[in-house]
DNA sequence: TAGAATCGCCAC
DNA sequence: AAACGTGGCGATTCTA
């Protein structure tokens, strides 16, 4: 198929070629990239088209003459990606929208997703593949040759590169209308939209970055590894009775990272280990067994070591210093993101570790979470007036808990009601069952199944609403949070092994999910208040927001995240108090 | 021997 | 071990 497409490498060519697509409703945006990175390779080409008209903007020419943020001649582009209209489609626009804002200077406005939108289709399916060349393939029939994509974009371009660069572009107004029919069908045009207005959030978290200071890092691991090699020492000693090729030269060395290894050196002295060594299994034998108690305290320093060792250190990007990491909006298929290279939403929550992230001198961070955001959200769908009232007190909310189920006084509460009742308001939000909740409490499997009875007598609404969404999903086979978002549940009918999980997922899936809906909402209220200023976005927790800002409008920002926090939840819980608990600091501690 | 599978554990 | 949900990731062990 022959692609026409203009040019475009001087400023009147800019000018002209921006007026030209500026009344679009639409624009087919794409970009073509030296590297990977933003602060690796160059902005080669940006690609806008509006089906008919077709742009190819060359950026070298004007890079010759410096910065493509302060290029006058490039006003024009600037302005129209920065436009609310025309929207810009693109596949995966965070990527175009990182190389635009770290070249250009500028968030893209407008945009829509295909990528993204793909996802909500598929709707949890994890078989789905949301390359371009497979969503066209899939909504269009037509096959895209991608054998371009990994060319040289820095030198001379060939026809063939600029015809793949602008083929790309005019096929996302074609696959945007085949796509937004799909997600009107199915009932998923708002939330689209609210991950439309996330991705320039996003992009900029990303391009921020969060600062690490390298060397509180080192001084911390210095401190785990003395720790580490004193307890390994100490548990081979422990272990070696229970070695059987223990030598006359001393004890034999095992590996203390292998679960089979340990499991055998285990039960040779004595310990009754089952086939899993797993904290969970080991912790009730830890009281009588010192080598189980020396195991796990081990295994706390090793995972530190391995997970959140030396290794990050080479996530810090030099152009920056800071670590920018990969998230995924739709990373599971509940609405939540997922974080990787590195994973910074895993990062232990002791103050050693979260001390080492922290805001540059003269810097603050402002960070931010929702007080148990997905409680409030089941009592906002169960309309459990309890459930609700608990939250009105303002009070302890797991001890005030304990007093309603346990019908005493709040100041009557012990701290192993409040235990229960917290192990049982986290638990109920994952279809915890009796047993698990006896394991974790140590009661038997009859109190804990009174206590849980007693527990949904006091929360009777609750109780329904969790055992209709069981109900309703054999039925519908699917689970939608308050924006729409849909996960499609797949069971056989006649296993009930796969019928109990689907019905786990859809009492949890709403909750979780609404809860990322509300963060999303959040992200892009705050985008809107801070793009323009220099108050940055560094890290999201599902339920947690870190902003760094100047030490001077520290207060100010923090009402400005408390508000938009606030006002994200108010769309989606109505009936119940939502709390945002606000710090500001020099680290990331809560 | 490289990649997959498994186990285990960090976050919310 | 799991009838407690969502991820990412590292070390060991299995497998083609």
């Amino acid at each position: 198929m022959e692609i026409y497409f203009e040019l475009v490498s001087d400023a009147d060519a800019v000018r002209r070629a921006c007026e030209e697509l500026s009344l679009s409703e639409f624009l087919g945006f794409d970009t073509e990239t030296t590297e990977l990175s933003p602060f690796r390779g160059d902005l080669r080409l940006v690609q806008l088209s509006d089906g008919r008209k077709t742009k190819v903007f060359d950026m070298k020419p004007f890079r010759e003459r410096g910065s493509l943020a302060e290029n006058e001649s490039l006003a024009p582009l600037r302005k129209l990606l920065a436009a609310e209209s025309p929207r810009k489609i693109a596949h995966n626009a965070k990527f175009d929208a990182r190389w635009v804002k770290h070249n250009l200077g500028i968030d893209v406005g407008g945009i829509v997703d295909t990528m993204l939108a793909s996802q909500l289709i598929a709707a949890g399916d994890t078989d789905r593949r949301h390359s371009l060349a497979d969503v066209s393939s899939y909504f269009l029939g037509v096959e895209l040759d991608k054998t371009q994509q990994i060319s040289d974009w820095s030198g001379e371009l060939s026809r063939d590169q600029l015809e793949y660069a602008a083929r790309d572009a005019v096929t996302m107004i074609a696959l945007r209308e085949k796509m937004t029919e799909r997600l009107t069908h199915d009932g998923l045009v708002d939330v689209a939209e609210l991950e439309y207005e996330c991705v320039a959030p996003v992009a900029a978290m990303e391009q921020n970055g969060f600062f690490l200071d390298r060397t509180r890092w080192l001084n911390q691991l210095e401190g785990v590894k003395i720790s580490q090699a004193k307890l390994s020492d100490e548990l081979q000693d422990m272990l070696s009775a229970g070695v059987a090729q223990a030598s006359l030269f001393g004890r034999a060395e095992l590996n203390l990272d292998s679960h089979a290894q340990v499991a055998d050196a285990l039960r040779n002295i004595g310990v009754p280990v089952s086939v899993s060594t797993r904290a969970s299994e080991l912790l009730p034998l830890a009281d009588e067994y010192p080598a189980v108690a020396k195991l796990l305290e081990y295994r706390g320093f090793a995972k530190s070591l391995s997970s959140f060792g030396e290794n990050i250190l080479e996530f810090i990007e030099l152009k920056t210093g800071r670590i920018h990491s990969d998230f995924r909006q739709i990373g599971a298929p509940s609405g939540r993101f997922s974080c990787s290279n590195p994973n910074i939403q895993q990062i232990p929550h002791t103050e050693e570790y979260r001390r080492c992230f922290r805001a540059p001198d003269g810097r603050k961070l402002v960070v931010a979470d929702y007080s148990q955001i997905e409680l409030r959200i089941l009592a906002e769908f169960s309309g459990d007036e309890n459930f609700i009232r608990a939250f009105q007190s303002g009070a302890d909310f797991h001890a005030t808990a304990a007093a309603q189920v346990f019908n005493i006084k709040p100041e009557d509460v012990s701290a192993e009601q409040r235990t229960f009742a917290k192990r049982l308001n986290f638990g109920i939000v994952y279809g915890i069952g009796a047993s698990r909740f006896a394991s974790m409490t140590g009661l038997k499997q009859n109190d804990a199944e009174n206590l849980m009875r007693r527990y949904f007598a006091t929360y009777r609404k609750l109780d329904a609403w969790l055992r209709g969404a069981s109900q309703k999903v054999l039925k519908e086979r699917i689970s939608r949070t308050a924006s729409g978002r849909m996960v499609r549940h797949r069971f056989d009918e006649n296993n009930r092994e796969e019928i109990g999980n689907a019905q786990r997922y859809a009492k949890n899936i709403p909750i979780q999910g609404t809860s990322a809906d509300i963060l999303k909402r959040a992200l892009r209220i705050l985008h809107d208040e801070i793009s323009q200023t220099s108050t940055k976005l560094v890290n999201i927790v599902h339920d947690e927001i870190i902003v760094e800002t100047d030490e001077t409008s520290a207060p100010e920002v923090a009402k400005i995240l408390e508000s938009s926090m606030l006002k994200a939840a108010e769309k989606y819980v109505k009936n119940v108090p939502v709390k945002v608990d606000v710090k500001i600091s020099d680290e990331w501690t809560k």
